[in-house]
DNA sequence: TTTGTTATGTTATTTTATAACGTTGCAAAG
DNA sequence: CTTTGCAACGTTATAAAATAACATAACAAA
C-alpha cells in the first residue's frame, strides 16, 4: 500500500477514495476476488456500488500494476510486489483458491519462446497461471 | 479430424452429431471462436442452440484435448495437435486475433517451477498464454 | 423389462463485463 | 474571475459468458 502511493505520488495518478478501497479490499483478501465480490464488501462501506464502480478502480489498479486479473478464474488480486513487478506469475491452488505470485525469470517459457521465434511472432506480455496445490493442501484432497 | 476420430474410437468416446459440428466449426475459424459466436453457426445449420448445447460440446472436447479454451479470451480454438497434445501454450495476435498453438517444452516458465518447489507448491497444470503480433502483423499497429 | 448410464432438449437464472450519458471537481488558459 | 478542458464519478441499462435445474431419449447390460 505503501508502495503504491509512493508510485502515484511519484508519476502523478490518482489513487482516489474508490480506488484506495479497492486495493484495499484486495489487500485483506488472501484470495482473488471477483468484481462482484468487491462491489459487496464496497458497499459494506458505504460506497457507491455499481459495476462500473469496481471495474474502473480495477482498471486503474491492474493497468498500472497494483493488482491483477487471474484470467482463469476471472478474479482479481492485489499485486504482491508493487515496487518492481515485472513478468507476474500466478500459483493457484484449486483446493483451498489461494493465489501465490512469482516472477517469470524469462518473458516466456521454454519452447515457447523458441516457437514464437521460429514464426516470427512478438511477444508483448505472457500470462502465466499454473493450477495445482499450495503447501497446506498437498494431499488434502 | 480424422485425428478426433480415431483418439475416439480407440478410447470410446462418442464424438456425437453436435461435438462433431462444433468441433468442425472450430476447425474451419481461424481465430478462437466464443461460445456464443459457436452458437450462431449452430444455428445455421439447423441444430439446437440453446447455450447448454454448446458449453457441453465443449466441455467433451476440451476434457479430451480436441479444443482448447483461450482464458484470456474467453474463447475458444481447435487444438493444433490432437493426436498428441501437451502442455499447449499460445501466442495470440491482438491485431488479427489469430492464434498460434505451440508446446512449452517445460511443465514450467523458468522461475516458476523454482518459486512452486520453494513454497511447496504442487504444478498440476499450467495456463500460457502469450500476447503479441504475429508475423504478418508486426509493425502494423 | 427393468435398471443404469450417457447424452440431449429446454427454461430460467446467475455471473461477468461494458455501453452510454450526464455530472462533478479542479487546474490551467484566457 | 470565468471558462474551457479533462479526468474521475454516478447511474441506468444492457450485453456477454456460463451454469442450474429438470425433463426426455437412446441404448446397453443385468
Amino acid at each position: 500500500m505503501a508502495a503504491t502511493e509512493a508510485t502515484c505520488a511519484a508519476q502523478g495518478l490518482q489513487l482516489t477514495a474508490t480506488r484506495r478501497r479497492v486495493l484495499e479490499i484486495l489487500l485483506e483478501e488472501h484470495r482473488p476476488l471477483g468484481a462482484y465480490g468487491i462491489l459487496e464488501r464496497l458497499r459494506e462501506f458505504g460506497h457507491p456500488s455499481q459495476p462500473p464502480v469496481a471495474y474502473r478502480a480495477l482498471e486503474f489498479l491492474t493497468t498500472h500494476g497494483f493488482a491483477h486479473k487471474i484470467a482463469s478464474l476471472n478474479a482479481y488480486v492485489a499485486c504482491a510486489n508493487p515496487a518492481g513487478c515485472e513478468r507476474p506469475a500466478f500459483l493457484i491452488c484449486t483446493n483451498c483458491e489461494k493465489v501465490a505470485e512469482t516472477a517469470a525469470v524469462t518473458s516466456a517459457a521454454p519452447g515457447v519462446a523458441d516457437a514464437a521465434r521460429s514464426i516470427g511472432f512478438a511477444i508483448k506480455q505472457e500470462v502465466v497461471e499454473a493450477q495445482g496445490q499450495c503447501s497446506s493442501c498437498v494431499g488434502n484432497t
